[in-house]
DNA sequence: GCTGATTTTGCACGCCGTGCATCTTTGCAT
DNA sequence: ATGCAAAGATGCACGGCGTGCAAAATCAGC
């Protein structure tokens, strides 16, 4: 249990601690040792081993061995959600949309080493890449309901669909041309800019 | 090897046909048992049963068991791509592909009751939908290349990729809210309802 | 410290996916 | 037709994944 970044600290009793800590320590060790190996050679034994826990325990933490590879803080759901309905109601959708991420990021990028790890391990198995949508199915949903109901929900339900599943869409892609370009650009700058072409209804680019 | 849908029936000699029927036979076989026992409770020893062929055969035309249920012919990657590079220079990119998504589709309706018995599939299991994005990860590949290759390439290839991915993201969600509202309306609606709301930047919907 | 609840762990089991050796089928030339 | 070489299909063995179950360890409150 030595690795273990101490973020999102103290929260309830010992036993939630620990939980999280554990957690926390999977999902780290998962992450360096694909970094190191990379991530099809990483076996479930050896990323417990690492976060000192049996193999068993691992299951109870993941359901599948490649969700330690692309876990972000479970309550990052909540907190887009309420960033979105908290955006002031002028702001079209899309920007609301803009602005939580943006500000999940810009936090999230507080821990350089392990983000950039996180990039670096996705870009290197770009199935991770689509396990990671699939992970955030769930968040996509909670967005979804969450713009539905900044419109007062008179809708079918498909703009706000395609607007948390394109979101996610543009994250996948900023993420993984920033992760082949780090030394270059920033990832909030490449984030905007596909935002901005988002906005603009992807035109032909001006170069 | 009784199941077999005959299209894209002649090409080559017996041995290519034999492949094709054999691939076309265990997605299909894949397809209805999952429609019929739920995705997840589908064996790969059932559907290769059920295809005539040995498990070990299987393996040899799919690398993962939930491929077989997401697999569309193997050269739409190459038709895709030829109808982009084929549409009008003049039209936006975003519009080149939209008219070869839709030719695409409007051809893969042909076979109603699989292309319905897929879409139910998917949408019983999201899970699916997110591996059909890897799946087709090599084909957004494709198109990004095709579309760079329309804009004469100048570009770092971030726009191409954010075009690909979205629009992978936009059908997605189209086949998901299809699936859901079968009954009510046409896919093809959907999509273009869809790519519409994209070329317009996302804007708040109307109602 | 004792008790109840939660968590961790070991164990057994079945399914997934792969490498390898073997056998069958296909394509072709004679 | 017949034989030969290439390609595909199959069986087998093996290791990793993922789950249910029951026993052991740990935590919380008294």
């Amino acid at each position: 249990m030595q690795l273990m970044s101490e973020k999102s600290a103290a929260g309830g009793g010992l036993r939630e601690r620990k939980k999280r800590a554990t957690r926390a320590a999977l999902a780290e060790a998962a992450v360096r040792l694909a970094a190191e190996h990379g991530a099809e050679k990483v076996t479930v034994e050896a990323i417990s081993a690492a976060a000192g826990v049996s193999v068993r325990t691992f299951f109870n933490y993941f359901d599948t061995r490649d969700d330690a590879f692309v876990v972000m803080d479970a309550d990052a759901g909540a907190r887009m959600r309420c960033a979105v309905l908290a955006a002031p109601a002028e702001l079209a959708p899309l920007e609301a949309l803009r602005g939580a991420l943006a500000a999940e990021f810009a936090e999230a990028e507080q821990d350089h080493e392990l983000w950039r790890l996180h990039a670096e391990v996705l870009h290197a198995s770009p199935h991770l890449l689509a396990r990671g949508v699939g992970a955030h199915m769930a968040a996509e949903a909670n967005l979804a309901e969450a713009i539905a109901e900044r419109l007062h929900g008179a809708d079918d339900g498909l703009y706000p669909r395609l607007l948390a599943s394109v979101a996610h869409a543009a994250v996948r892609t900023s993420m993984d041309h920033w992760s082949a370009h780090q030394e270059e650009v920033a990832f909030l700058d490449v984030f905007h800019e596909v935002f901005t072409l988002l906005a603009a209804g992807l035109p032909a680019p001006p170069a």
